[in-house]
RNA sequence: UCCCGGGUAGCUCAGCCGGCAGAGCGGAUGGCUGUUAACCAUCUUGUCGGGGGUUCGAAUCCCUCCCCGGGAGCCA
């Protein structure tokens, strides 16, 4: 079908032009002798207005242009003499592809709550909130792409299904083609994985790291970008059991260029989404007020705020202990409350903290001269917290033994992690990035279920 | 999983110290010479989340289960 795209009729010069458009239609408004139709395809965050004077053929098929209907328009592009548009399209011919029932059309001529629209979650990307947030989240992931493909990253593809599940991240999804009626099993109770598919219990993957370790150990810079799975039961507007993440892997660097590439690359994709989706951060600074555009200008332009962990403790010692509910004390975790204070109400901005204790960071850090602390870093995002956590991997084979000692982690089916400390080790570095979390951050949206089109929370799949 | 708050019309919510179920929006119809979530008039809408109990009488009080939201933990 030959159609132009709203966004073009909207930014390119069109005035003059016969063009045909599809879409669906967001409102309509009738006067005697014209009506009005406000109509969305998708591409723009504005609607184009079709008039339709009552000389029109179409005038008469107004009754089944209802608020939903997906319609095809084809007319006079003209230069608009109301407010509020430049431009319309003065419509000679309609057809109505398919109509919606008014009464039963769930998307109202009026604002819904974010509650609501989940319930809808397949109609909800035509509301202006979800086009936006899709456009937006369109933008970053082709931004993310083009950052390290500029940079010489390779694209790494890690698997899905892993077969480890010493990674340290949480509670794991099992992959099994087992009968689950018929479970085949040992003597003791225990199932027997020996005659699933793999010939052992798989799972699906937590973190492409690891994996992406021995690729940079070979190919250099590497970054992965694909569904990550996690089976904890967290009930909270920053989680997904199934979620999107980015993870940069750097052979040759340390934690400096690991915290400067985490900058860069959070940088880089704000000023895509400055320059490419004007409307979209326009219709959020209007409609949500958690972001807006001189925000993320700060975001994209001003240095991130750099503290080790011990000033951090120092920090929120110094602010008035009633204020916490959790104590500070060098040698446990930032809570929440504590990270918040940080980007909220001392550095009101991101924050990188680093070299954390040991003891409260994973086994694959790198050990700091004081032995005490890791070369680990967590970014700190305002109102959202961390979205990014990375560190400087431990590349000396005895050290990493004892650590994985200490933190009870099964040597013995981790021997290929061992075997890139054996053979050609080399300093490197990297960082997970959370998508959704930064598509948070970026539109404002306050619940991460409103920033993937099928949100997957402990006890929910539908759509 | 824990701690709070909530579930009443298609949507948003009022009613909750027990006594006939309401408003706004939406939708329908009519009006209006260009509207902007149009406007004006009229009409339309119920398993008061489910089950049980107390009571002459329960949306309202009690018990229980389910669902939704906010916060916390786990993390990205």
């Amino acid at each position: 079908m030959n159609r132009t795209r709203i966004i073009s009729v909207l930014t390119e010069n069109y005035i003059g032009k016969t063009v045909t458009v599809c879409g669906w239609v967001r409102s309509k408004r009738e006067s005697k002798g014209v009506a009005f139709v406000a109509l969305n395809d998708g591409t723009s965050q504005d609607t184009l207005q079709l008039v339709i004077p009552d000389t029109a053929s179409a005038f008469k098929e107004l009754h089944c242009i209802n608020t939903g209907a997906a319609i095809r328009a084809e007319g006079l592009i003209k230069k608009s003499p109301g407010k509020g548009q430049s431009c319309e399209l003065e419509v000679n011919g309609i057809t109505v592809y398919g109509n919606a029932d008014a009464e039963k059309y769930p998307l109202q001529k009026k604002g819904h709550t974010l509650e609501f629209l989940r319930e809808i979650g397949h109609l909800r990307p035509r509301t202006n909130t979800f086009g936006a947030v899709f456009r937006v989240r369109n933008i970053l992931s082709d931004a993310v792409h083009e950052f390290f493909q500029k940079r010489g990253f390779i694209w790494v593809h890690t698997p899905i299904i892993t077969a480890s599940d010493c990674e340290g991240a949480g509670d794991l999804f099992t992959v099994s083609s087992l009968d689950f009626e018929k479970l085949p099993m040992h003597e003791n109770g225990d199932i027997d994985f020996s005659h699933d598919f793999f010939g052992k219990r798989a799972f699906l993957t937590v973190s492409g790291q690891l994996e992406a370790e021995f690729l940079a150990l070979s190919l250099g810079d590497v970054y992965t970008f694909g569904p990550t799975f996690r089976a904890e039961n967290s009930n909270t507007s920053r989680h997904l059991s199934e979620f999107w993440m980015i993870e940069p892997e750097m052979a040759f660097a340390d934690l400096t260029d690991d915290i400067k590439l985490a900058e860069d690359f959070v940088q880089y994709l704000c000023s895509k989404v400055l320059e490419k989706c004007e409307k979209e951060i326009a219709f959020f600074q209007k409609f949500y007020k958690n972001t807006s555009i001189e925000e993320l200008k700060d975001l994209a332009e001003k240095p991130f705020t750099r503290i080790t962990y011990t000033q951090a403790i120092e920090e929120l010692e110094k602010a008035k202990k009633a204020e916490f509910e959790f104590p500070v004390k060098w040698g446990l975790d930032l809570q929440s409350e504590h990270e918040k204070y940080l980007t909220d109400n001392i550095f009101k901005g991101p924050v990188v903290v680093t070299d954390y204790p040991k003891e409260i960071k994973a086994f694959y850090m790198r050990l700091n001269e004081d032995g005490n602390t890791v070369a680990a870093m967590d970014v700190l995002a305002p109102k959202i917290g961390e979205i990014i956590g990375g560190s400087q991997r431990e590349e000396r084979l005895d050290i990493l033994k004892n650590r994985m000692t200490d933190a009870s982690v099964p040597v013995k089916s981790m021997e290929w992690y061992l075997d890139l400390r054996r053979y050609g080790s080399a300093p490197h570095a990297g960082f997970g990035l959370g998508f959704e979390r930064l598509v948070q951050y970026i539109t404002g949206m306050p619940n991460i279920r409103d920033v993937i089109p099928c949100p997957r929370t402990p006890q929910h799949i539908r759509f």
